[in-house]
DNA sequence: GGATAACCGAGACGGTACGTCCGGTCTTTGG
DNA sequence: CCAAAGACCGGACGTACCGTCTCGGTTATCC
């Protein structure tokens, strides 16, 4: 992990920028939320903490490019299945599994630990981060809008904060993995309630 | 007989256990979760550090009973209303609001984030804490029953971990505020699952 | 060690004060200086911290009756051995054997020390501990003087000075052992000088 | 070919370096030995204390730097007098003055202090820092045996003992101040012993 | 013989200092 | 010009003692 590495001028060095999120995968892996120190990262990479703070504005930027990077390397698209139910319920439970499988849960906690202190994190983290993972959720409720599955007025920010919300709360108690078919009743639950268009509808 | 106990040595005093949460709260208030330090605590409060230590463990258990004293003032137990909608409505629109207009939100932000941290304090946040808060919830629940609207065979677990899940996403987010009788719907969207006794039904 | 003590009413309890020294005794013996803090020594003799302050102002003024009640189980008096060489010399190694062999050189190190940071402590040691310490050494030298081994006009503090002072010296830097007659040697050249009434006579 | 060492990072900053010696010197100057905290010396010397143990790994460490520096600026080499006596009293009231007019004597006092205390400073103290001080009467007895003032086999290491056991003992009792020709006559019996061959001769 | 006063163990308290770790910034060296 | 390395300040961490204080309780002594 150490190997030396050298300036290769006054150009970024891919093989640095690599090697720092490859530390900072590890050390979660190894020691969680609390191992991960812009010191530690850059004591186990072979780098100087201001080539970290060059590239990152703070540990949360670091931890959310890392978060992206496994993303892109485990997460496909969910693809038309046929019906709202199993689309949303494949979307739950794969995220479920690569919090669960991943350092990419441990690197999503601290996301959300640091946003917690730091208002600058918390928006980005709002703002800029939740609204891509929500892209693919999107697609899938567009699809089941146009199958009529749910009404046309259905409060669709409210239903994904509830999913959402739900894998949150599994994630940051650390109960991701007692799951009876606890999803797709959700899923359903919710979902029958916004093809009623009654009580999800918005108002 | 008489009591025949006999304390020994001096006891705590409850001017400077009361000056330490005091001194938590206004540095909750003023700086948010990054200005409580057990340094700053100790020096606003006028206390020595090995005082905190002695009586708080960690930051997490002096925040936690920060919490549940903000608690016991602020929040009171739900009534019978006659229906378990406004029950659970009043119960989570009431958490959201003790969360908004105390320091409480932000101590409880900080016990979360903590606890993706600390391994002991999760598991203390997880078995300890968050059950105190779902007993107000189960006497509503069991009520319902009572009345028939929900079936007797409700996962009420799922039901609980969906509104709190949603009320804590809200409150890591900062979107505590923009509540347009969202709460409701969801209410009523569950409810109307657990009383069908299908998709909200255990297994 | 921690046996059972109580009050004895309201006059000093020989047993607590006999648990005290013997605490610190052995706290010496084991850990040297640096393990005597008033807090392990009140710990370890099952007693409490004011009453170690009830008896002695300062661990300067524990640590020099320590050192005197070991001084009167082991070191004698000097008797007229006919010549002040023999006597001196009984004496300077007398003392660096009780240094040597009890913990009675570290209490003498540790009350050394103490009073490089503390002021009063020196005081006390200079005005009141060394003094009582000289005093067998002046009766030496009166049976010296008295027989004519020294002249009248001889300066008998700084002979004093010179012999304590390389005792001083060799217990500070743990050099009390490397003894090949050194001792006989430095007495009889002061000795020499002192009778020839020239080179330490006082001016 | 030019000098292929390469050093990579910043280097020490001598400004700090000098900062805290001079902070240093300071405390010991207006509070003695016991106001000479690394904390407060940080402190005052606008550095973090992890520069401080960056550099000296024990506040003995930093004592005897500062001595020595100390020591540097006042205290030069003694000339060739013509005779071991004056250049003996020279030397130990140059000490003596050295120790009595700079700060220099509360940092001796504290360093010999620390090492009562702490067994690694006490093998310093001895192994490392008195012989670099005893270098220069080193020069004097070397002169004073090619002059013949010393008989060959005199035991030059008890003389030295003896010649700085005397001055410790003043130095550590406060009394460094009342020499009415002491040393003068001290340094006399010691020569007259040592050049009779008889009584300060080696074994 | 009852009050009282000094003693006792225990331990909480406000403090100070310890030695370590980390967060960010700045400076030096070299590609 | 910029990357790498590492020194720097500042500050929080959790611990050990300091010396003082306040307890509940005991017992010898004095009124």
């Amino acid at each position: 992990m150490t190997d030396r590495r050298t300036s290769i001028g006054n150009s970024r060095n891919p093989e640095t920028h690599a090697a720092i999120l490859d530390a900072a995968h590890e050390l979660l892996a190894e020691h969680g939320y609390a191992g991960v120190s812009m010191e530690a990262v850059a004591r186990r990479a072979g780098a100087g903490k201001p080539t970290l703070y060059r590239w990152w504005p703070s540990k949360t930027a670091l931890l959310i490019e890392l978060y992206e990077r496994e993303k892109t390397r485990a997460l496909a698209e969910i693809p038309d299945l046929g019906s709202a139910q199993k689309e949303l319920v494949a979307l739950i439970k794969g995220v479920h599994r690569f919090w669960r499988k991943t350092p990419a849960g441990q690197a999503f906690r601290s996301i959300i630990a640091e946003a917690q202190a730091d208002d600058a994190a918390l928006r980005s983290l709002r703002d800029e981060f939740l609204p891509r993972g929500r892209a693919t959720a999107t697609v899938i409720l567009d699809r089941a809008q146009a199958r009529g599955e749910i009404a046309p007025d259905a409060d669709r920010e409210l239903l994904l904060d509830v999913l959402f919300g739900f894998s949150w709360y599994r994630l940051l108690t650390h109960r991701l993995r007692d799951d009876t078919g606890a999803v797709e009743r959700l899923v359903a639950a919710l979902l029958a309630a916004a093809k009623a268009g009654g009580s999800l509808a918005g108002d």
